[in-house]
DNA sequence: GTTAATTTTTACTCGCGAGTTTAGTTAACT
DNA sequence: AGTTAACTAAACTCGCGAGTAAAAATTAAC
């Protein structure tokens, strides 16, 4: 990156077309990524800034210039990669079921992509910098709780929300609903990447995935239903969707 | 000037305290009990030895005697205490229903034994360390879930499985809802704990163990039971195991 | 083309903490 | 007694990393 600038110390820095208010804040984007990078590899402590303004192209004055200190450098860099993947899962719940029409399949669908968000080496970096740092930083994890958390859990929760109104779903408290929604999809994600130090097992997280999906539709769907409505459709290994269709009662 | 000093240095380490020196190799103890302290009250960085020292009534030396350098003390610390932590959670789940008798309650009540082991202090402290130094310490998680985590899954799973056996649930693969289960009933301990910095509310703790617990048992209650049989019991909040008996549909 | 502005760079200060060394002290063992 | 082994206290080494100051270069303005 920035290869130009490699030439001894004729820098040219190449600011280039906008002749606006400010020219050099492109420095800070790569600033903040290389942050973002060094941070997540090393974790707060072990991170230099040295090592960050190497990875940036840029020396470490200019980071003191553009970002106060080590401090304000990291919280900008956690807060903005939380907005980014929240707002990933947001989008990826964008597209939601809203009646009971190929709903497990279509659940799980959406169910891999939010752990897909998790599980990829942003979110997970993310997730083990906040934990490292919650006793340092202990507003971190607040913020980031209500600018992004808070947010999915919501709109989740209207979604279910939706579905029970329609009478598809069974749901008394959207939002424990959502969160257990959440919490049976990935809770076994810290196992299968072995807290984000190892590449994902693809199958295994999607044999999960289902799996819980599957769980949640157990409980969640209405008894009275006719039809199975939890279609079988990707049966894996713990679906067993043919015991919801009611044995004997007793 | 020097000399002056030496003369006093004769003096001053004299008189220590005559009950200073209990036992010999309980050093080792107390230097382990204070790093645990230290550890988890700052982080393995932030964390000296010098602190470490003071805390346990020690010297530096005798530390790096009794353990060698600063990394094996983290380790031995974070192992002694997930071993710990374990064995209180497996003994939690020592006493385990065998029938579907007041199958909620006893569950739930486990359950919260269970969640009361991961909220506490310790309990915290240590998830966060080891997230926290997962980059650093890969091996460390591994260990850790050899030596507890699979231990705990596996015991769930086999309590769960003889109630299956015993038709009192409907399980396929005890493995998969035992980790269902921890995922349910622990799922928004980060959440209400934020992390371990606060402590927790107990109330609401207890509020969403129970949810989860009746989540689970939705889900893999035998549908051929006659009177409904996640018997209401510690109705709090979110239970509504009323709505288990169908609900008006819309 | 010169000047004045702000970046960037190079080189520095400064403090902190891990690990070690030394000397002196207490307690146990024979 | 005398010897040995564990422990303490204090000073020291050493490396590393955050933050800073003043020089050097580049750009924008005139």
């Amino acid at each position: 990156m920035v290869e130009e600038t490699k030439r001894s110390t004729t820098t040219t820095p190449a600011a280039p077309a906008p002749a606006a208010t400010r020219g050099r804040i492109d420095k800070r984007r790569a600033i903040l990524a290389a942050a973002e990078a060094v941070f997540t590899r090393e974790g707060y402590t072990l991170a230099g800034i040295d090592a960050i303004a190497a990875e940036a192209g840029v020396s470490k004055p200019t980071i003191y210039n553009h970002l106060g200190g080590k401090e304000n450098l990291f919280r900008t860099v956690v807060v903005e990669a939380a907005i980014e993947s929240s707002g990933r899962i947001l989008a990826a719940l964008e597209v939601f079921p809203t009646d009971a029409e190929e709903l497990h399949p279509r659940l799980t669908a959406i169910a891999h992509r939010v752990v897909q968000c998790q599980a990829g080496e942003k979110g997970w970096a993310l997730q083990r910098l906040v934990y490292a740092e919650a006793a340092r930083f202990p507003d971190l994890y607040d913020t980031i709780r209500e600018g992004g958390t808070v947010r999915i859990v919501d709109a989740l929760a209207g979604r279910l929300a939706r579905l029970a109104h329609g009478g598809h779903l069974d749901i008394d408290d959207p939002v424990t609903a959502a969160n257990q929604f959440l919490a049976l999809i990935s809770g076994d994600l810290p196992t299968l990447t072995a807290l984000g130090t190892r590449p994902v097992d693809d199958a295994a997280l999607h044999r999960a995935v289902t799996a819980g999906v599957t769980t949640f539709l157990r409980a969640f769907t209405p008894r009275a239903q006719s039809a199975g409505p939890p279609a079988p459709g990707t049966g894996e290994g713990a679906p067993a969707s043919g015991t919801l269709t009611a044995p004997p009662r007793r």
